[in-house]
DNA sequence: TGTCGCTACTAGAGCGCTCTAGTCAGATGC
DNA sequence: GCATCTGACTAGAGCGCTCTAGTAGCGACA
């Protein structure tokens, strides 16, 4: 037999199966009276509506498609906030996880089948021709990663601007000589470099760079390149937490932090919260990237035009790797 | 218009719906050359079955609902873990996130909404009661949370083994003193206390057991007891890897590791697999957890018995921080 | 030649909803 | 008193599939 139908609830509470459907989708043209006894019905059969059905039914599925690695926390991040804009906004979620056995086409092809009206890809690896034959079937939005492919919309972090962020909560520390250790080839990597350049030029500064990556090893790395070229240096703004965190197990060794060296992560991390490493760092606003991610794919499914590269202005988290100069 | 439907297909094919319904499910009925000619009016027309539908119309939605926290990177592993299990037993996977602001009962509501046939938990947080309850409308198996509740079965990972590989290895190594850093009341503390002091004994060897927690700081603080403790220690095993990574931040100002002093996580979590940290720990073996916890549903859902409590041995993951006694 | 058994296919009734196009009282207007 | 309107409710046709029951065609066998 199973769960019980709206046939069911309707046989119960004495009425047609219409008058329940529109009960429980709190349509108007039922009294008041009937709704409640309509939705005491179903309380008593534990009534819940097919979901599967009910998409079926209507053209639309107010359903939102969301691919995302399940490894990366940030995704996590995310997603929780998706959650909360898609359903302000009257829609579900549909989760399709990306792993290393599990390929994004191989995720992005499942929410397809459940015809999502549209895809929302977290930091998507897939080609912008790729993206861009996506688009073309549904409003497909990017976010957390700049790509430029014909009919996506991208979502993502001025990361430019964290970068000014960081430099700046330095400068008003009374740092004057401040390092980068950049990203390498990594995505944001130019926009975070950039970022650093400017606001030490319009301070008046030299920039200087050291060469990283973006991870624990490379920012490994980049502590023992950065003792030999910066050696005078009181602060840096590290790529990421990650690279950050690498920097700080060798830096460490050598320098009081943040006595004798403030560092910057990027990222706020997990990793650069935990109370023995306390990391300053700048944060992604991921309720506003998933808010915007949300309006974006519902602007293009209602045909208004959208912007198609949005960047939301990061904020600045400072914890005890930053302080003062000596 | 929106996408083509099975209707469109058989009218390119010439055939009849019925027709393409059994070439696309690979269902016996259809001559191999009028399957090819189906599949290649599919492909032109960029045909793919609509999946709510196809639910719909089976009894049997072979739909495995899955609860996991978005936070817990552990989960993904088992999120990925569970795809391929899952979808070797001809199942698909309908994914739930649970998050601060999106509660469990939540997430297992929206899967019961989609009429999945089972339920698989991760480290579930509901009580006991809540969780009889939803196994008496379906299977309901609980993934890496010992909790005892009528209907329920339990996948998980059994610690007291876990504990056990650990100070074995520590004993191999050469090590006799050996203490115990525990998680105060976090689940799974009292099975991996449990095989830690077993295991000590059977060597003929005296168990100490430091109070500790589950995080970062609480490794930390246990470090400082530790040394007022168990001062001639040689090894340690900790309760997990979060508490290792507090415990080793501080027990490096005054202890080379592992030189003077192994230290043994639990987990394997990223972070202990950082190059600059390099945890000897112990791991979950996340695919035979994933297969038992599909295999258990979908007994339940053929009526054969199963066993309501699993457990699956860990593995020990050797790097950095363990090595023989000076 | 009749009928049995097969394979290859089709017709059509669901699945559990949504939603359009009604019906049918009873209130309102003139 | 009659047409008109409105609010409350129902009938029934989909939505895009699955799946059971059935048919058509054909070779085999007695």
């Amino acid at each position: 037999m199973g769960r019980p139908t709206m046939e069911d609830v309707a046989a119960l509470a004495g009425v047609s199966r219409a008058l329940v459907s529109i009960v429980y989708r709190d349509a108007p043209g039922a009294s008041d009276a009937t709704r409640a006894r309509v939705l005491a019905a179903g309380a008593e059969l534990g009534y819940r509506p097919d979901h599967r059905a009910r998409l079926l039914g209507r053209t639309r599925t107010r359903l939102l498609g969301v691919t995302f690695d399940v490894q990366a926390s940030f995704h996590g991040d995310l997603v929780e906030a998706l959650y909360t804009a898609a359903e302000s906004a009257g829609y579900d979620l549909a989760l399709s996880a990306v792993a290393p056995s599990r390929s994004e086409s191989r995720a992005v092809q499942s929410l397809l089948d459940y015809r999502c009206e549209a895809l929302i890809l977290l930091g998507p690896t897939l080609k912008p021709s790729a993206l861009a034959a996506l688009a073309e079937s549904q409003p497909t939005v990017v976010v957390a990663r700049k790509v430029r492919a014909p009919g996506v919309d991208v979502v993502r972090t001025d990361d430019t601007t964290g970068s000014r962020l960081a430099v700046e909560h330095l400068l008003a520390l009374g740092h004057t000589k401040i390092a980068h250790i950049d990203g390498g080839k990594t995505p944001g990597s130019p926009e975070r470099r950039t970022g650093y350049r400017n606001t030490m030029r319009a301070a008046r500064l030299t920039p200087l760079i050291v060469p990283g990556g973006p991870t624990e090893d490379e920012g490994a790395r980049a502590a023992k390149t950065f003792l030999d070229d910066a050696p005078r240096a009181t602060a840096v703004t590290v790529f990421n937490d990650r690279s950050a965190v690498g920097f700080l197990d060798i830096i460490r060794q050598s320098r009081r932090v943040p006595d004798e060296l403030s560092v910057i992560g990027y990222d706020n991390t997990t990793v650069a919260a935990l109370s023995h490493i306390d990391l300053t760092t700048i944060a992604q606003d991921t309720p506003r990237l998933a808010a915007h991610a949300t309006t974006t794919a519902l602007a293009r499914l209602a045909g208004t035009p959208t912007t198609p590269d949005q960047t939301i202005p990061p904020t600045l988290i400072p914890r005890t790797t930053t302080g003062p100069p000596r």
